[in-house]
This record gives structure tokens, sequence and C-alpha cells, in this order.
DNA sequence: GCAGAACTTGCGGTTTTCCGCAACATTGGC
DNA sequence: GCCAATGTTGCGGAAAACCGCAAGTTCTGC
């Protein structure tokens, strides 16, 4: 999991509990910025100490008390992070619900993840930090229509044959057989495993269940 | 499973295609009947020789191209069978979807399922099978908001915590941590396992699958 | 047609889940 | 309090799912 994460966020409380997710996730060294100048600052130095951070999770809006900023707002943090340490992963952390700007986060900054600070955030942060350590983009199911997740798996016939049967209550090892009599090449246990676990390798999950749900979510099934 | 079934249905194709799932489920004894009248003279003759059907499974409109039919349709097809043999199972298989139809059968008839005769009906028809023949209530998804469903497992905080922990990628074995956690009561594995099988049970499901799904369709979580 | 890549399959061992059983704990009348 | 009913827990064995590996097959590009 990710050692070395920089919040920036100016909400105390929000802070607090985006501190205590990622310790439970076995972050090592965790720090905190209210305002973006001081983020980025950060980040320098920890670049030039040469143990840089692995993972950044910002807000986009901040409170502007402090005169004589340079960094507006967390799209700037972003694209000045971005400059400096290039690999950086960012995950923005928002309450921010305009589809059109996670978009445009997404495609023009490349941020690895977009937790919507909604009803759900409560799950979403910690299943992001988990996406994007994986090397998966993430994005709150609520904004999800807006970006054509770049890693969302494409599911073909097989696929949603297998998972229809799962939904049916077919065993697992019972499903060759739908396979077979549908006539898909891949009939045999060890392929309906396999492929089961590269979906969801896919999406980042470890279990049927996580599967199951998300296929619901996306009217896949 | 259910041995007698009778089939009222005028549509020569839709009538195979039922008497083949039931031939599959294992009902031994399968009439047919292309109108209403001659469904329920097979019941009353049935009735009389003491040995009466056990499903019904019927449309609710039939083409009226045969003179001086007492039935109008199906649902006085209904009342007829119901008043001759009030245990009777009765699975209406239909096309309607107004929502009020489904729950006015359900409501003043007391059928005990509805598949509709839509995309989903090749999964539905079984399932449906299956459920009336525990004792259930089932009605195609599509149509299920407009019946308060009688059969549904009244989902506790205790069980919404297990499920969600599933989705979320939680090992079964793992969720008593997160139980005790949360200061449940009954928090060992045991109880977890037993919690879920209850409720795979008390739907009628066999896996954890089809139990997520149900639990999508139905917003519980 | 051939070599290499990609896919498919069976095998075997591990992990996880499932489920009956019996011991123990808790609850609710009386 | 006491008994019965109900709920909870641990145990142990069976079933199912998981996953790496290696052998076999099919698909490509040249």
């Amino acid at each position: 999991m990710f050692e070395r994460v920089l919040i920036a966020e100016d909400h105390q409380s929000v802070n607090r509990w985006v501190l205590q997710t990622l310790e439970k996730q076995g972050a090592s060294y965790i720090r905190q910025a209210h305002y973006c100048d001081d983020a980025l600052k950060l980040l320098e130095i920890a670049g030039k100490e040469g143990s840089p951070f692995d993972l950044l999770i910002t807000d986009l809006s901040f409170r502007e008390d402090r005169p004589g900023q340079k960094l507006a707002g967390g799209t700037d943090l972003i694209v000045a992070a971005r400059k400096l340490q290039p690999e950086l992963k960012v995950l923005v952390f928002s309450a921010e619900e305009q589809p059109t700007v996670v978009s445009s986060l997404v495609e023009r900054f490349g941020i690895n993840g977009y937790v919507w600070k909604g009803p759900r955030d409560e799950e979403d942060l910690p299943a992001a930090i988990q996406h994007i350590f994986r090397g998966k983009i993430f994005v709150s199911r609520e904004l999800q229509q807006a970006v054509r997740s770049k890693n969302a798996h494409d599911f073909s016939d097989y696929d949603i044959t297998i998972i229809s049967e799962l939904v049916k209550g077919t065993l697992q090892k019972n499903i060759p057989y739908v396979l077979a009599e549908q006539g898909h090449k891949a009939a045999s246990l060890r392929s309906v495993e396999k492929r089961l676990g590269e979906i969801r390798d896919a999406l980042g999950f470890t279990k049927n269940e996580q599967l199951i749900a998300y296929c619901k979510d996306h009217w896949i099934i």
C-alpha cells in the first residue's frame, strides 16, 4: 500500500478522517497541508530529499483566508504537482459534483481518482486508494457516467453468460456445461475460474460479490 | 418440486417452452389448455378424480376465436379455479405490464406469482416456480415496485452490515472482526455463516451472488 | 508452413465457504 | 428461580472456489 501520502484539505474534520483511513490502510508517513502552497512546498521538499510522496489527496476548493497565495485551488495544485513529479498519483476528494469537472480532471490532468464528498464517501475513499494503488482509476459511482472509465472491463458475451449464471445460482463448477451448450470455446472450469479472476482483477476486486454488485450498479446485468 | 401442473396459454410456441421448463424441473404430469374453459374443465376433472393439480400457470388474455366461452380471460379462470380449489398455486405468465394489474392480482386474487413475458422471462419463470414451490410469492423484477413483496426478508442492520462487507470484498471469515467492532452480539464466524444461510434460504437462493443481485435490485444496499 | 505468442485445459494443493452437530449462553414465561 | 425455547459458538468434515504451473492447442505475422 502507499507509504508516503500528502493530504491537501482545509477542513480539519475531513482531514482527520482521511488521515485515519490512510493509517488503517498502512500508510507510514502522512502529511497534511491546509493550503495549496504549503502542499506544493511539501512536495518540493520531499522530492529534493529523495523521498517523494506516493500519493496526493486533495480537495478542489480552499478557503482563501491567506493573502498572496500562488496557487488558486486544487486544480492548480494538481498541475504544479504533476510538473514537479509526473508519476505522482493524485486523488481528488471534493464535494464538487459537476460531471464535466470530473471528466476534465481525468482527461486533461490525468488524475487517478475522484471521490465525491457525498453519502458514500466513507466507502469510496478506501476503495479509491486501493484502486489507485493497483494502477486503476477510481471515480465515485455517482459521477462515473461522466467519465468513460479507462479501466472498466469490457464485458463480453462470454463474461455476461458466466456472471448471469452465477446470479441465477449456478455453481461455478457447473457453468462449463452451460457454456458448452451455448457453443463457447473456452468452456472448461479452469477457464471460468480464470476469466472471473481476470475480471475481478481488472476491476480491482477480490470477491465475486463485489463483481455482482458492480454489474448491477452499471446495468451490465 | 411440483408434480401436476396445468398450463393455460393459447400460444403454441410459448406453451412448448413452458412445458420444457417444467419438465426440466421435474414435473411429472403436465397438461395444456388453449382456452380458459378447457383449463377449468381439466381442473374440475382432476379434482373429482382425487388427483388435483398443484400449480396453474396461466396467461391473462386469450384469443376469443371460439364462441360461447364462459370464462372471458385469465382473471376469470383464476377466480373460478380458486373457488374450486382454494389451495391451488397460481402463476400468471403474461405480457401485461401495468403494475396496477399485477398488484391487484396479487392482492385481490392472491396469485402466487407473476412472470412478465419480457426480456427476462427465461430466467424468471424457473425462478418463479421454485419460489412458489417454497411458499413464496414471485413477481418479475420489472413489476416488483408495484407489489409490496410479502415474503421479502426483513433485512436487519446486522444483515446489511454483513452483506455490505461482502460487497466491499471482505472475506467472510474476517467479517466477525467488523461485527465485533460495531458491537453486534452474534459476531462469530459461525453466526455470519448461519445468518447468510438463513437469508439465502428465506429468499430461495443458494449462492451469495444471487443475494447480492437481489439486494441491488431492491435497493437494500 | 513455421515460429512465437496467446489462449485453453487439466492437475494438485491451498484457501474459503458451507453446514450439521453439540455444548454453552440468553431470554421469556410461570 | 427454573425450565423450555431460542440464540450463539466452536468444531470438524465436505464441498466449492482459487490459483500457479505446465502441457497442449489455436492464432498470428512473416
